[in-house]
DNA sequence: CTTATTACCAAGTAAATTAGTAGGAAATGT
DNA sequence: ACATTTCCTACTAATTTACTTGGTAATAAG
């Protein structure tokens, strides 16, 4: 797994895309204005995401991008490896020291690590961000006085 | 959060000394060799986890590194913060179109994802890692029938 | 059927990050 | 004294990220 300024720009499109693709396919030109992104990295960043079958275009006057499928269908896993298509590494390909077996165990626990982390968030759907958004505004809206801490310790 | 090969070398390397630190201090030459990442390459990346007191290094012959506390209390994301320092992105620093707050939700949505991904990597610690791979380890002796099918969709 | 709008495509580039080199100085055990 | 090892700085090659430019193809609307 690999968690990349990329990835992050393109799970903050299809969110952007989730949220207002209801009513008509949405733009990358708006996208790029929503979320600070250049269009044509938009455009390399969905050329990657339309293979996956993540998002359908439509072209024309009035085109712009769907999700491929539902919201709750997509996880951020999906997102995140049709962007960052990550490098095998170290199943110790040829690496002399890594025969005996012994000192093969580091990278066989990073590799475990590295699979509950993918797990992780295979189990977060598109879907699943959005209700949760949508929960904390009616709580907002609910008691207006919640203190709004995120970010301190943005990651 | 941030999950490059940077910080996955540093874990790695982290793991190579909870391993094998248990008599006696690790040289970065010993897990250079190990691991396959060039010893300059590990003093820069030792640099910061001394910074943050991660490790503990002893000079001179029979030297090498001891982990800074025990494996115990110190967490994954630990490692990868030393090493990764993450940028800030987006609390919608002067963007324009997040003034609105409707047009924030998706940055809002990420930091909140980012959050949880970070929570979930504080919650495992290098000690977890091993005591995983010692188990694994022992099953493997019991009945040696085991597949190995770990690497198939390494992440 | 022309035109504007949009996706789609490819080549190139600037900036940032990653990974490694080179050449040391400062401790410290033998 | 000497070898070993951390520690430090500066430089560089390779890779990745993000953007730029300049298109072509589809299509809705006039």
């Amino acid at each position: 797994m690999r968690l990349s300024t990329k990835g992050r720009y393109a799970v903050t499109a299809m969110l952007d895309l989730a949220l207002n693709g209801a009513d008509g396919p949405v733009t990358l030109a708006e996208i790029s204005e929503n979320q600070g992104i250049s269009l044509s990295y938009l455009e390399q960043l969905f050329a990657s995401l339309r293979a996956k079958e993540l998002v359908r275009g439509v072209r024309g006057p009035g085109g712009g991008y769907y999700l491929g499928r539902n919201a709750d269908d997509i996880s951020i896993a999906n997102i995140i490896c049709a962007v960052d298509e990550w490098v095998e590494f170290t199943r110790c390909g040829g690496r002399k020291n890594c025969s005996g077996g012994e000192r093969c165990l580091t990278h066989s626990l990073w590799d475990d690590l590295s699979s509950e982390i993918f797990d992780f968030l295979t189990k977060i759907s598109l879907g699943d961000l959005i209700r949760r958004g949508e929960h904390k505004k009616a709580d907002k809206a609910a008691h207006l006085s919640v203190v709004d801490d995120e970010g301190s310790r943005a990651a």
